[in-house]
DNA sequence: CCCCCCCC
């Protein structure tokens, strides 16, 4: 398999910017005292020309101090970090390099290097020599087979003007984020795309494939994966669109080639910065942050119209670490389409936006990257906490929702709690999520004839001469609609409470539509009683809401059930455990 | 050649 580019002579002037690995003769070294400790600065040479840019690693002092690497030796140079200053000029960081041949075996001075003095435009246009021309016989056979290895320049030396010139480059990166298929249509005609972002050791650049190159690539770049990449296109990054730091991004085109490498080691994986959920109410909003927790809830994909018209799905996210708090994130498009939360998945982002929207809340960027299950130990240590002892917490989320029917606040209670607790009492409504079990219906005047109009539920009123009259709209109408208020008895461990379940609801709990049951009632009635005993004895979450309402002069709290939700073997058990050590207290 | 970071 031919992975990249194989190079044959490398001039140092190229090497300096990082086509790896390469062969020189250290000309001189030189010892920096620096504030941190001694540095040693090389000179080193390819035979016909000399480099003094280099800078060796501190964790390669050894090799001078136990006088390895002395003028003179010939040395095969494996990693460097370049860093261009601000004045034009660089410095080389030499990370690894091997010994191949003292300075005794050499036997003195190599060639007539002249030191580059020109600027990089120069540079380039110096010849290649043959590292052959070293000195002949100076290097010793099983030294040359090194010049057919595997040359890979690092992506941040894109940055700099050789590599517009150069097209033989390959660059060894690993995919972070990628993209999903886009379209366009304007002025200029329309097509499809698709990006990612990777990242090297030396830095990070940003890939777009267009319309053919989306078939032939999107399948084969994988996130978290390591590529070789050659041949693209180099332009200038807009600064505009991007939170990478590089000046330029590359766009694939029919020559280019991404080919998939076995071999990561030295290329960085994604590096998480993960801040403790309790830990966000102290950082400012709008800071980009990395976050890991376990997705407790996921709400539906929903979608919504931005203030620019666009239609975007969007699923929330409940996300609980061991600080034992919860924080709401929002994904976006189709990584909300895509999510998965059933199994309570461990969840990280990398780069979300911190928002103060309900307190604290997260919300996921182009630019984040989502991990579902990731293969890292933050993710194991979190997964076996939560499972250990995390599901049993009665968390508390740093996101406030508006309502009962979203976001992490159930305000869980048990049915003795809305006595106990005088819930409903106040001025507002209280909201409150309970585990509980239909024990009763009362089936009878469970359905009305409503009125048939869109947004009115008016009861109406038979004329008896197939006429339907609406008081609320004025109106007779040929026909109604079938409505319902069920009242039922729900119980749980401790104590019953009455509750109103309207339409919605209602419909949830008994398994069919107000129409359905109100056809089969007129029709079918041991079918319609059916209903009410298949539906008895279900358990279910109930999120509700308590009032104080006055009726006949006499006050009482009137609980209405605002959504059912179905409940799983790990929420029951968390509920049940909860209720337990409440009963202990 | 795209360039969207949104909503309650």
């Amino acid at each position: 398999m031919q992975r990249c580019t194989l190079y044959e002579n490398i001039p140092l002037c190229i090497f300096a910017y990082k086509i790896l690995p390469s062969l020189c003769v250290c000309q001189n070294i030189r010892k920096i005292t620096g504030d941190t400790g001694p540095r040693y600065r090389l000179i080193l040479s390819d035979g016909q020309h000399s480099l003094s840019s280099f800078l060796l690693a501190t964790q390669l002092n050894h090799l001078p101090e136990d006088n390895l690497l002395v003028p003179n030796c010939v040395c095969k140079v494996k990693r460097t970090i370049t860093n261009s200053l601000s004045d034009g000029r660089i410095v080389v960081i030499v990370l690894d390099m091997e010994i191949l041949q003292s300075a005794e075996e050499t036997g003195g001075k190599i060639g007539n290097p002249t030191l580059y003095t020109v600027d990089s435009m120069d540079l380039l246009k110096c010849s290649c020599m043959k590292l052959k021309q070293f000195k002949q016989g100076s290097c010793s056979e099983g030294v040359t087979t090194c010049f057919v290895d595997t040359y890979i320049v690092s992506a941040d030396s894109l940055l700099s003007v050789y590599s517009m010139c150069i097209s033989r480059w390959t660059i060894r990166a690993r995919v972070t984020n990628k993209s999903s298929i886009r379209t366009w249509s304007n002025s200029k005609g329309e097509g499809k795309l698709f990006s990612f972002e990777t990242v090297d050791e030396s830095g990070e650049i940003k890939i777009t494939a267009f319309n053919k190159e989306v078939d032939r690539f999107f399948s084969l770049v994988e996130q978290g994966k390591v590529y070789y990449i050659s041949k693209a296109t180099l332009k200038v990054a807009n600064k505009q669109y991007t939170t990478l730091k590089n000046d330029y991004e590359m766009t694939l085109h029919a020559h280019s080639s991404i080919v998939p490498c076995d071999d990561s080691q030295g290329v960085p994986t994604l590096h998480c910065d993960f801040v403790p959920i309790a830990e966000l109410e102290n950082r400012d909003s709008d800071t980009i942050i990395d976050v890991i927790g376990v997705c407790t809830t996921a709400d539906d994909v929903s979608r919504i119209t931005t203030k620019t018209s666009r239609e975007v799905s969007k699923r929330a996210l409940n996300l609980i670490d061991n600080s034992g708090k919860v924080v709401a994130v929002t994904l976006w498009g189709e990584e909300a389409e895509k999510f998965d939360g059933s199994g309570q998945p461990v969840v990280a982002v990398k780069g979300a936006r911190l928002s103060d929207f309900g307190g604290r809340s997260l919300s996921a960027l182009f630019s984040s990257t989502v991990m579902v299950n990731p293969d890292i130990p933050e993710a194991f240590r979190l997964r076996a906490w939560y499972d250990r002892e995390g599901y049993a917490l009665d968390s508390q989320s740093l996101t406030e929702t508006r309502s009962a029917g979203s976001g992490a606040n159930m305000n869980w209670k048990t049915l003795s709690d809305i006595k106990s607790e005088q819930m409903g009492h106040g001025e507002k409504a209280e909201y409150f999520t309970c585990l509980a079990t239909v024990v009763y219906f009362r089936k009878d005047n469970c359905l009305y004839q409503a009125c048939p109009s869109a947004d009115c539920n008016k009861k109406v009123t038979d004329q008896q001469n197939g006429l339907y009259r609406c008081e609320k709209c004025n109106r007779e109408f040929p026909n109604f609609k079938y409505r319902l208020i069920l009242n039922a008895n729900l119980a749980d461990f401790g104590d019953n409470q009455w509750v109103t379940c309207f339409q919605e609801t209602a419909e949830v709990l008994l398994g069919h539509s107000a129409e359905t049951l109100g056809q089969l009632r007129d029709t079918d009635e041991a079918a319609f009683d059916e209903v009410f005993q298949k539906a008895n004895f279900t358990t279910h979450i109930f999120k509700n809401r308590a009032k104080l309402e006055t009726y006949n002069d006499e006050c009482r709290v009137k609980v209405t059930v605002m959504e059912v939700q179905p409940v799983d073997h790990r929420e029951y058990s968390r509920r049940l455990l909860s209720n337990i050590r409440k009963l202990a207290r």
